[in-house]
DNA sequence: TTGAATCTGTTGACTAAGCAACACTGGAGC
DNA sequence: GCTCCAGTGTTGCTTAGTCAACAGATTCAA
């Protein structure tokens, strides 16, 4: 799920090219107005393609949103480096203030952010969180079961995340994280021991 | 191949999205280096279609060459909806206009616009002049043979243009043309009376 | 409640684009 | 002379995208 960068890159072009219209008009839509008010035909229709095409690569507007949210996270996760590398307790840092920093970002470029259009970023989220700790964990020498440390981290630090972007008056990103991150910390480095 | 923007309109999707993606990629090429140094497969690689797609659409280079003038002096000409009118000394000295900002910035944006490349270009835009002006004359109440006035005209124009373009110091574009533009009215307005 | 309107998801026939392989050309270097 | 190399056009087959048409769902107002 998350190291895919280099099997999209010899996809057909035709799929590439037809994700990435689609992925851009969704996005594009998505600044205009909510996502319960933008139609599958709203999408096709700025994307230029036919209707029957988006069919072909998602079942329905909710699988697209899904996708675009993955997209998007996934590569913030992967500007910073974090989908290659183990756990350090500046890494978590990284991790915590990219997740805050996507949040943020998605609440100012979306219109109308909903209730039901956050719970359904809010799995997909939580999903690559989960898949990245139990990555890094399952490096660890104490070979013991991840699930539970990483469900606890993943829910923690998407919290705290979320938390921080419906903040009225927002601390700056730095101190909150600073603040923050001991209390995750403590969850995961009797685990994750360096390699 | 003045009126095209209508039936382009309705094209196949893939085509429009296709012919879309070869210019993008060649006009950027065109800034990177000269014409001639400039392979199909450059063009293809960029523009991420397969090579044999090019060839679907245009025969060769020169071809592709010849379409992107047209088109960006298309563009020019609608933008100033020049293809939509009739002779009148405004429209005239506008068309003369559009000539000379088409040639200054077709110099300043190609890399290497050689001897072989514009004597290509030329050909090309000459073409349309002669056939915007054809169709301006025509409209006149004056039943006469356009051709020879419109060959005149299309030589005039399109010398000053070259000429104002390649200047090194040039004077503004608005001096030059007032001083030009009587030289060529004076062919035209005998036989394009207003109708 | 009807019915007009709009969106959904699906189908089958058609067309464009992708791909790999081919023979061919025109240098560049030895 | 020669080969090597990079680019050119072309081909047959595969796959993705287009289009029009369909039945069903939902909404809204008459």
């Amino acid at each position: 799920m998350l190291l895919n960068s280099k099997e999209e890159e010899k996809l057909d072009p035709r799929v590439k090219r037809t994700r990435s219209l689609i992925l851009t008009s969704f996005e594009s839509l998505l600044a205009e107005k909510g996502f319960e008010s933008i139609s599958v035909q709203d999408v096709t229709d700025k994307a230029e393609i036919n209707r029957a095409t988006f069919y072909a690569h998602f079942p329905d507007k909710y699988a697209l949103l899904d996708y675009a949210i993955s997209q998007m996270f996934s590569q913030e996760i992967e500007k910073r480096t974090l989908n290659t590398c183990h756990y350090t307790h500046d890494n978590l840092r990284n991790l915590i203030l990219a997740v805050c920093d996507f949040l943020v970002n998605m609440h100012s470029e979306c219109a109308q952010p909903h209730q039901q259009f956050e719970s359904l970023t809010e799995g997909t989220i939580k999903n690559i969180l989960y898949e990245l700790l139990s990555h890094w964990l399952s490096q660890s020498k104490v070979k013991i079961s991840t699930d539970i440390p990483a469900t606890v981290a993943t829910w923690a630090i998407y919290g705290l995340a979320s938390h921080y972007s419906h903040m009225k008056k927002r601390p700056t990103l730095e101190k909150f994280v600073d603040e923050a991150l001991p209390l995750v910390a403590v969850n995961l480095e009797q685990f994750a021991l360096p390699v």
